[in-house]
DNA sequence: CCCCAGTCCTGCGGGC
DNA sequence: TGCCCGCAGGACTGGG
């Protein structure tokens, strides 16, 4: 599942190879089982992505904004299952959209969002658009301060866990990330945002930058499904690097003493280490 | 406003 | 061995 490591690794691995390009068309997958999610709709997204440069390619919290001459923006949330990719897919049935570029020597020759189950989203927007969706979101999590998350975290009663998850307080972190960085951290996922010690605070702050720049370098986790992929298709490194997701009943891998627990949050799972995380 | 449950979707793993 | 159900969860929606 993409989060902020993995989406930052898709924005990476394509930004050499399609920045400067021209779009000359946008595919519709014939193969597709089914339409995913796609604004506007696709005869009026084709006639407005045909013939338009590439001038940029960035992250948004867990999206790729690939940006265009004409101050347009394609907004891709891979949600689950989705990929940006460069290169060929991890199964053709499951390809969606495919933007076909201007050749260029020594670069591919297009890039396509490829999605598994079907639930990510695919946007046009103009800036006024692209606005309102950075004004829904939260600071990015590799961005905040100690202060940052300390103000974020007081506009909720929620547990830490389930906090962290909600976007428009804290921009990029996912289920599984969340649980690591709380390990990390040291700090209990059943503890309240507003009862955080400054020293919790502070540590949260410290671990999000620690686990999500050494995830970023170990391009992302791919998990058992095999489904998260860079834009080459390969498989990331940081799965290898978890302490307690998916670790049930493993002990811990730092003090020893504790067990790897899960529990569900907010309908998701939450794994810690009880004995540590305070 | 806050919180929870349901919805979308497919592949896989557990259980029988 | 084979089949079927339930689970995985990001973001959004509707109801209480």
């Amino acid at each position: 599942m993409p989060e902020l490591p993995e989406v930052e690794t898709m924005v990476r691995g394509l930004r050499p190879e399609i920045v400067g390009r021209t779009i000359i068309e946008l595919e519709f997958c014939a193969c597709t089982r089914r339409p995913i999610q796609v604004s506007p709709s696709p005869g009026k997204f084709r006639k407005q992505v045909a013939g338009q440069k590439i001038t940029g390619v960035w992250r948004l919290a867990k999206r790729v904004v690939v940006e265009l001459a004409d101050a347009q923006f394609i907004v891709i949330e891979p949600r689950m299952t989705g990929l940006m990719l460069v290169s060929e897919p991890p199964t053709p049935e499951h390809r969606r959209l495919c933007w076909h570029m201007a050749p260029k020597r020594g670069k591919c020759s297009s890039f396509e969002f490829w999605d598994r189950r079907g639930l990510g989203t695919v946007r046009l927007l103009d800036s006024d658009r692209m606005e309102e969706v950075r004004n829904v979101l939260g600071p990015d999590a590799l961005r905040m301060s100690t202060d940052d998350w300390k103000q974020q975290l007081s506009r909720t009663s929620r547990p830490i866990k389930v906090a962290m998850l909600e976007q428009k307080l804290i921009a990029g972190i996912g289920n599984l990330y969340a649980s690591e960085i709380l390990h990390e951290a040291s700090v209990s996922p059943k503890r309240s945002s507003q009862r955080l010690t400054n020293k919790q605070l502070s540590a949260i702050q410290a671990a999000t930058q620690r686990i999500l720049k050494e995830a970023i370098q170990y391009e992302g986790s791919t998990l058992g499904d095999g489904t998260y992929r860079n834009a080459l298709n390969k498989d990331g490194g940081y799965q290898n690097k978890h302490q307690v997701y998916q670790k049930e009943g493993e002990p811990c891998q730092r003090c020893a003493a504790g067990v790897v627990r899960r529990i569900v949050q907010a309908q998701r799972s939450t794994f810690y280490c009880s004995k540590c995380q305070r």
